[in-house]
Parts: C-alpha cells; structure tokens; sequence
RNA sequence: GGCGAUGUAGCUCAGAUGGUCAGAGCAUACGGCUCAUAUCCGUAGUGUCCGGGGUUCAAUUCCCUGCAUCGCCA
C-alpha cells in the first residue's frame, strides 16, 4: 500500500505560525501512522512563492523577490525539523523543475482549447498596482491609500472551469469521501449549485513579472492557484517519474478552510481538464482561535511554533495540537490549555503510570519483565481494554479524527492505573500467596505500556521512543504485528526512566485560581479576598499588554480635528488612530517613542481600523504623550 | 445583502434514524491509597442542550423564525 500526503505550500509573505504547524503536524502524524501501517509513505510540504504579495512583503523589506523568497522559505524548511516534522519533499514553486512542469501544463490545456483570452474587470489602486477584493477595501477606500480604487478592465486568460461544474457535482456527490468532514463537502456543493465562473490565470508582465510566464504568451505571467496547486504534480516528478505512476493515485490533501475552494474546485476541474484522475481525498481543517479573538499579525497575538517548542517541548505540542482540536472545527488555543494538557493528561496520567510501573517492577520483580501466570478477569479485561483500543485507534487514525483516537488511547492511560490501584501490588507484596499474582499484574501493565508506547509514536516520536527504551522494546515491525499481546521478553532488564514529562506551573492564571498543591489543605481561608472600590489586583493588570511603539509616519485624518493615523513599529507595523490633532502635528511625532496598548480590541475610527491605543497625559484639554526615558527597541514590554 | 457553520455543565468540547441523550476531560468539594513526577483511585454536584414558534404521544435532536459569533460570496 501507498500513501501520499500534502499540506499546502506556504505563501511566504509571512512566518511560520500555528496554522502552518498545525496543518504540518498533522500531515506528518498522518505519515508516521501510515508508515507504522507499513504503507510505503510518501509526504510533501513546501512553499508557494509568486505573486505580487510577494513583491510588495520584499519592497518593503529591501530585498530582491528572489532573496526574499530563499529567506521566508528557508524559515518555514527550518521550521519543521525542531517539530519532528520530517517530509520526504520540501518544494518550492521557484524550483526549475515546478517551473517547467507549470509550463508544460499550461500549454496542454491551452493547446485543448480549455484556456482562453478575454476581458477581466476589477478594482484597481493605482497606489497598490494591484487589483483589491472587495473584502480588502475599508469603507469602500483602499486602507492603504484611502482612495476609492478604480473598476477597470484587462486582457487576461481565463481557464474554462465552468466546463467541468456538473462533472465536479457528480464527483462530489458519488464519492463521499473526497472532501472531509462531510460538511465542508455540502458547503462546496452548495457554492457549485450556482454557475460556476472561469478562473483568471493571469497578470500582464506590465504589472507582475515575479511568476512563470504563460508558454503561449510571454507578456502574461501565470497567476497564484494555477502555479501553486501544480506542486502536489511536480513533487512526484510528473509526468514520467515512476513516483507519479505509484503515488498519484493514493494523493490525499491536508489543507486549512481558508483555502478550500482553490482545492475542493479548482484543482479537481484543472486535474481534469489536463486529463488526470483527481486527487482521493482532502482533509480540511479549522482555524486556531487566540482566546476571543482570530489569531492575526496586527494584534501582535500570533503564536510561533518555535518558541511552543522551546517552552514547552515538541511532543507536548504535538499532542496538544492534536488532542485539543476536533479535526475540521476551528478551536481555541491558550498556554494555560496546553499546560493543562501538559500536567493532567501526560504528567499525571501516562507519564506517572509509566514512572510507577517500572519503579515497581524494580522494587517487586527484581527489575525484570515477569512471565505471566494464570490470568484472572481483572487481568482479561485489561488486556481486552487494549484491543478495543488498537481497533479504534485505527477506526479513527484512518479518518483524521485524532482527538477521538487520542480519547481513546488515553482511556486505556486510565484504566490501568486503576488496574494498580485495584491490584494494590504493595500490598500483594506483603501476602505469602501475592508472588504469583504480582508477576501477572506486572506483565499485563508493561504489555500495556508497550502498546500505549506503539499508538503514541506516530504524534510523540520522542516519548514513544523513550518508553520502549524503558521498557528494553525493539521498534521493527508494523501496527499489526507489533499490536499481538505478549511480545515482552520474560527476564528482560527494566531500568527505571527519567521522568517522561516535567509538569508545570501554571503561569498567570486569570483569577483567583492560583491554588492547585495545597489540597491536603482544609479550605478556610478564603481565596478572594474583598478589594477596595477601584482597586484591580496584579492578575487584572497584567491583563494589559504595555509595548513601546515608534512612530514611523503619521498623518492628518481627514475631515476630523482631533484624529491623527500612526504607523508606529510595535515591533511589527500596526496602525493606530490617536485623537492628538490639537496637541500635536504630524512631521513633528514621526520617530517619537511612545508607549501603547498593544492588547486592545481594534477599533474602527473614521473608517480605519486601529489596532491599539496611544497612551498621553491630559492637562485639560492639552495631551502629553507618554514616552520612554532612552531610547529603546521598538515593542519592548512595558510592565 | 446571499449562502453556510457554530451556539450543550465554571472552562474546553463530545453526542444521538426524534423516546435510559443530558455526556467526557479539566476545574471544584469530600473520601481512600502510598508504588509513583504531592502523582493515582472513588464519590458528589450544578445545565431553561442560545431565545421564540411549529410538527409529534414525545424535540436538545426535525421544520420555521429571531439573536450572537465565525467563515465564504456579492
């Protein structure tokens, strides 16, 4: 068997964050669990990278395309490994190779008559050189240049996608599978109940050069979907690569639900078009939530895979991401839940009874794997847990719903230490008869351990490794043979582990709820007390996020007296909308240090969003703002 | 404005051709154990299953409508 996996290539106009790893992870849990199926796995993650984005995110970072490109792209490559993230094919959509597989497509499907040259209408900022959207605009203003953009019209290509509506519809409808979960499968073939328009594939060189040139037509570039989604070919050397031949027909897609319909139609009627079966599967997936609010780079609230790593560990991230989340709906992401994932689920529970088993088999069975006696019930039904576990550990692996083969892993964490608690084997120690028993007690949990470890290794390499090191297990083999009870060698060697996980304090908890140890504690003393009228505690003001912020431009508000716009660095740009007008002028704050909210809700004034406050003295009427003692990097905390 | 999704215990979320479907984990309280990373086990709660209307012997579950949040599109 075969298994080929993707995640989206990345559009490098920014970072990696917590939607790319998400996205990643679990694609490469995914190929992990296929491989320990035995499959033969082939797994692909890369970068999208053209574009007039792309041009503007390097203009502003005072770099060619191309030097801005290697660089975003090289952080997303370096991304991964620190998440034990390992794909097979790392590809870049500037790869001479994605090149020239875009070339010969696109002349394939021109020359079938299914491209063709016709009039594009948009709205154009002459600011941006570029078309917007109409969800771009802000009061019906380009934000960037508050001018109303232009509707005009261009020569472009267009692909003829209608053509292959009433085949994707029966393609959908036929194949329940082929977008999962099942709703976003209805929400696509709502969108194609209506008619369904060509796509524009092009830009005229006169605006965008940075992209591949259309073969038929050198003075038009290929415009981002045709381009990017081609890769999930070029990865596996298409057309002649043997790869082709073996993966191409298992291709399943992992992608977020921002990007479904380039995936969900797009792709399957350009597939077709060129005359290929389409993809068998895409998996779509939810957003992660930052509390309240969607995670976004102006609110300075984007979480950073790496530094989840450094915090907190890989494998506690990788479980964490895949535990919390029921795969398609969005959820929300916290420290503290990741903590609490961290403490209860893998301290307490699994790394806990992984500690005091094997402490036990030392201290009662001379250190050694035990043979079994003769089983009781209690036994039998430990035993019998695991297998219900294995067979829907699979049932739910297979379909991407991690959390509920999680759920039931961690069933399994449970019930065997109750099975210690039951067993009591301090105390069968102590009894004339307790030997025979206790030697059965220990092969059942070790066996259990052994397979906890097996079903772990495809989300936590790292621990699963760990634990049949403890447990002096050889990792070769599949799911299936590895998952017979028994294989534990009576007489092998038992080491006691370091600890698999550390637990955690938690940090800054919202309220009052700071009081997890003393539990042994009679509760009399009162854990909130009465504050003074006016009076917030430390917790409440830590709440508020006070950074540095330099003013970089600053510029009147039209038809307002009071509102002045601040570009300020935080250290990222965000836009800030001060009422200052009567105490300040523009050309004379521009470089200023000032010091901001940088949590607040953003607000729209007069039509522009702003994304913090500015904080000033006021004096009646006249305001000071606050600034900084020295001179200091822009988006120092201020606490 | 159109389409769609979501709205269930303090928190995060599961759930069902309409009838033991009112659930899990966390948090909380109490009790037990001591092998273990002060961990584990047991017990105990609270819910107008978003509001309103309808269909039905029966609706949290189906239909309509309203509200809220989110997404897609115009």
């Amino acid at each position: 068997m075969n298994t080929y996996i993707t995640t989206p290539i990345f559009y490098v106009n920014a970072q990696p964050h917590l939607g790319h790893a998400y996205s990643t992870i679990v694609a490469d849990t995914f190929a992990r669990y296929k491989r320990l199926c035995g499959n033969t796995v082939r797994f692909q993650t890369g970068t999208d990278e053209h574009g007039d984005k792309i041009v503007q995110a390097a203009e502003a970072a005072d770099e060619s395309p191309r030097q801005y490109v290697d660089r975003i792209s090289a952080m997303f490559s370096e991304a991964w490994p620190p998440l034990a993230i390992e794909p097979d094919n790392f590809i870049r959509t500037t790869d001479a190779d994605h090149i020239k597989t875009v070339h010969d497509i696109l002349q394939k499907v021109y020359e079938q008559g299914d491209i063709y040259f016709s009039e594009y209408e948009g709205l154009y900022c002459k600011g941006c050189e570029r078309f917007l959207t109409e969800k771009e605009l802000v009061g019906g203003k380009c934000p960037d240049h508050l001018c109303e953009p232009e509707r005009i019209s261009e020569q472009n290509y267009f692909f003829r996608m209608s053509k292959y509506q009433d085949w994707l519809i029966d393609h959908i409808k036929t194949n329940p599978d082929f977008i999962t979960p099942q709703r976003y499968a209805n929400e696509m073939l709502a969108f194609l109940s209506e008619p369904l328009e060509d796509l524009c594939i092009s830009r005229p060189t006169s605006r965008l050069t940075w992209g591949i040139p259309l073969p038929f037509d050198d003075k038009f570039v290929t415009y981002v979907w045709f381009d990017a989604l081609i890769n999930y070919l070029t990865g596996l050397g298409y057309p002649e690569n043997e790869k082709f031949a073996q993966f191409w027909p298992v291709a399943e897609h992992v992608i977020a639900k921002d990007i479904l319909k380039p995936h969900a139609i797009f792709w399957p009627t350009m597939l077709k078009s060129m005359g290929l079966p389409t993809y068998q599967k895409l998996h779509v997936h939810g957003y992660w939530n930052m509390g309240e609010t969607k995670m976004s780079k102006s609110l300075g609230n984007v979480v950073r895979p790496k530094e989840m790593v450094e915090e907190f560990g890989v494998d506690v991230v990788r479980y964490f991401l895949l535990r919390d989340m029921s795969f398609g709906l969005d959820s929300g992401y916290s420290n503290d839940a990741v903590v609490a994932r961290q403490n209860s689920d893998l301290a307490n529970d699994l790394g806990n009874l992984f500690s005091r088993s094997l402490t036990m088999v030392g201290k009662f069975m001379d250190g050694k794997v035990p043979a079994p006696n003769q089983l009781r019930p209690i036994d039998q039904e430990m035993q019998d847990a695991c297998a219900v576990m294995l067979e829907t550990y699979g049932r739910e692996m297979d379909i991407f719903r991690f959390n509920r083969a999680l759920e039931a892993v961690w069933k399994v964490v449970g019930l065997a230490n109750k099975y210690i608690v039951e067993n009591a084997p301090w105390e069968m120690a102590k009894a004339e008869d307790g030997q025979k028993n206790l030697a059965t007690v220990f092969h059942t949990l070790l066996e259990t351990l052994r397979l906890l470890a097996l079903v772990v290794e495809p989300i936590m390499p790292g621990t699963a490794a760990k634990m049949n090191t403890g447990l002096g297990v050889e990792t070769t083999g599949t799911l299936a043979s590895r998952s017979a009870w028994g294989q534990l060698i009576p007489g092998t060697v038992i080491a006691k582990p370091e600890p698999l996980f550390p637990r955690l304090e938690k940090k800054k908890a919202p309220k009052g709820q700071q009081q997890p140890k003393a539990k042994k504690k009679k509760s009399a003393e009162k854990k909130s007390e009465k504050l003074p009228e006016g009076v917030i505690t430390f917790e409440e003001f830590g709440k508020v996020e006070l950074r540095v912020a330099e003013i970089v431009a600053a510029e009147k508000v039209k038809k307002s007296d009071r509102l002045l716009k601040l570009t300020v660095k935080a250290p990222e740009e965000r836009t800030i909308v001060a009422g200052i007008a009567e105490s300040y002028q523009p050309e004379d704050i521009i470089g200023l240090q000032v010091i901001i909210v940088a949590n607040l809700k953003p607000a729209k004034l007069m039509g522009i969003s702003s994304q913090g406050m500015v904080l000033a003295a006021k004096d009646g009427d006249h305001l000071i703002l606050s600034t900084v003692s020295q001179t200091t990097t822009p988006g120092s905390k201020v606490a």
